[in-house]
DNA sequence: TCATTAACCGTCG
DNA sequence: CGACGGTTAATGA
């Protein structure tokens, strides 16, 4: 039995291979064999959660790193009107709040499950062996702490410095550039998304991201088929977004750091 | 539930 | 004044 892990859901025992193949991407792991990568898994609990579920939510206290290894979820802030500010959208691989896990203060952010998903557990405990056992690991936390404060830096600046329609086109290239895929002759945003979670993460109403989008598939630079969402002209939506006079480097959003030299 | 449209209205440059 | 974007309401899929 783990320390207080999560509450509301079936912990399962079984550790089997391609959860272990998951987590050997995670890049908190970058460099461990897969030996020891089945041992870390050995030493974390596994938790199936059902669509729209709350993982764990924002201010509770954190024991632990989950990581996420299949599904999706949306890590965000809620207001007390209604509104969400979404932080970061996740896909399998990723930790969640690691600055969380690592200072054991409590969680930045809510993080809810778009659709079932399966998370592993990593208590604090076993958190801190892993620095000790694998240093390589603490390499590795630097590198995703370093790019996650670029990745806010950078959302915050364009939240105040940039109006409705760039920032929805900046969110829009943001996603390409984590979860797009390239076509021949566009980019598909291998993610699906609402509109709603659109205009949450780009700090608008959902009629104003309904609004923008609308007018950006009237113009032909994108396109969307039941919330999943096509680029089909890179440029037009940088130029509309302004792109070429924008200092910030949203490569930061891109899914993995590159590696360290 | 999600997406869309339109009218209306306040703010601000 | 006019662009922008939030609010509200109505409607369709």
């Amino acid at each position: 039995m783990q320390a207080r892990g999560p509450a509301r859901d079936i912990p399962e025992p079984v550790v089997n291979d391609a959860l272990v193949e998951v987590l050997f991407c995670c890049p908190l792991v970058r460099g461990l064999s897969r030996e020891e990568v089945g041992e870390i898994a050995a030493a974390s609990t596994v938790h199936t959660f059902p669509a729209q579920a709350e993982v764990f939510d924002e201010g509770e206290r954190c024991n632990g790193l989950w990581v996420l290894t299949s599904g999706r979820i949306r890590l965000y802030h809620a207001a007390a009107d209604g509104r969400q500010q979404v932080v970061r959208f996740q896909a399998p691989s990723n930790p969640l709040d690691l600055g969380a896990a690592l200072d054991g203060r409590p969680h930045t952010a809510s993080a809810t499950t778009l659709e079932p998903s399966t998370l592993v557990f990593l208590p604090r405990s076993v958190l801190s062996t892993l620095g000790r056992k694998y240093p390589l690991t603490l390499r590795n936390v630097v590198d995703l702490l370093c790019l996650e404060v670029r990745q806010r830096d950078i959302a915050t600046a364009i939240a105040s410095l940039k109006d409705a329609k760039g920032r929805i086109g900046c969110v829009l290239l943001q996603l390409a550039h984590q979860f797009g895929v390239r076509q021949k002759k566009s980019v598909i945003i291998d993610y699906r998304l609402t509109r709603q979670d659109i205009a949450d993460r780009a700090g608008v109403t959902i009629e104003t991201s309904i609004r923008v989008i609308s007018d950006l598939q009237r113009q032909g630079v994108i396109r969307t088929q039941n919330q999943i969402l096509e680029i089909l002209d890179i440029d037009s939506l940088s130029a509309a977004s302004r792109c070429e006079e924008c200092q910030f480097d949203c490569s930061v959003f891109q899914e993995f750091p590159p590696a360290a030299q």
